[in-house]
DNA sequence: CGCATTTGACCAGCGC
DNA sequence: GCGCTGGTCAAATGCG
């Protein structure tokens, strides 16, 4: 049977997924942030909320009850619901990592793309990542974090770095935390360890030209009304036309390569 | 037995 | 004001 995979292969795979996962939330993340500075967005109220969308992959619909790929939070669903246009529903979460977290997200998937799982988060966490709490421990690092990293992308490390923020903060600052729980969080330092390989490289390229955005043309179309239907790369393009440009970009800088996106209380 | 998920009911916001 | 839709609650059910 060569069906039949092997519980070490299962993980790496599940692992390869999840940082598949990782990359691409990533990406599509900063994408949807710069939408969604440069527009207003679907909700009936205004709340914060970030849109992810993610691409899970082959086997898109493996995923228990099609919940969302693994991120370093815990979530409980409360409730799932038709949604009108679409063939699919949309699920409820809850943070239930702590108890008094107010944290939610809407997981649903993308009509046009059922490989493709809009995730968004709303509200905010309370409390710091439990993946960062555990590396935490795990690593303990006796002058400081190996933050030199930062690798990936932003390569902001030049300013004093926020990211360590977190968990510089002692714990009685908890309460004043605004996460916006970005599945970022996850990843910072995971992605050191899962595997540096080839694959995920190419994983990359390839999703970049996938262009997750594509499936969420609706969005696009919903917030960004001119937007014919032509031009889907053009979409992003003219956010560097957006006058928020600026404030985006100290934004990016700042904080929004951190796992911890914080944000301002009401 | 405890916890998470499912699912129908209820409530609130929004558009007409 | 009414109806539609999205969001939340809570009881029932399933699973480990």
């Amino acid at each position: 049977m060569d069906g039949s995979i092997s519980p070490k292969q299962n993980e790496t795979q599940a692992s390869k997924r999840r940082f598949l996962f990782y990359i691409h939330t990533k990406l599509v993340h900063i994408r949807q942030h710069a939408f969604n500075f440069g527009h207003v967005f679907i909700t009936r109220k205004v709340v914060e909320r970030t849109v992810v969308t993610v691409k899970i992959g082959q086997n898109g619909g493996k995923l228990k009850n099609d919940g969302p790929p693994y991120d370093s939070w815990s979530w409980r669903k409360y409730g799932q619901k038709p949604i009108k246009g679409s063939p699919y529903p949309r699920g409820y979460y809850k943070c239930s990592t702590s108890k008094g977290c107010s944290a939610k997200k809407q997981v649903e998937r993308c009509k046009t793309d059922a490989s493709m799982l809009i995730i968004t988060y709303t509200s905010s966490h309370n409390h710091p990542s439990p993946y960062l709490h555990n590396t935490k421990i795990l690593s303990q690092s006796p002058t400081k974090e190996p933050q030199s990293d930062d690798d990936d992308d932003d390569g902001d490390n030049d300013d004093q770095a926020p990211t360590t923020k977190q968990e510089h903060l002692p714990d009685k600052d908890e309460e004043h935390f605004h996460y916006l729980q970005s599945p970022l969080s996850l990843p910072q330092n995971q992605e050191e360890d899962p595997f540096s390989g080839n694959l995920e490289r190419s994983t990359v390229g390839l999703l970049l030209d996938e262009e997750p955005v594509s499936c969420c043309s609706h969005m696009k179309a919903a917030a960004s009304s001119p937007t014919p239907k032509s031009e889907e790369n053009d979409f992003f393009d003219e956010l560097e036309e957006l006058p928020i440009c600026s404030a985006f970009t100290r934004f990016m800088r700042s904080k929004f390569f951190d796992e911890g996106i914080p944000v301002v209380p009401p």
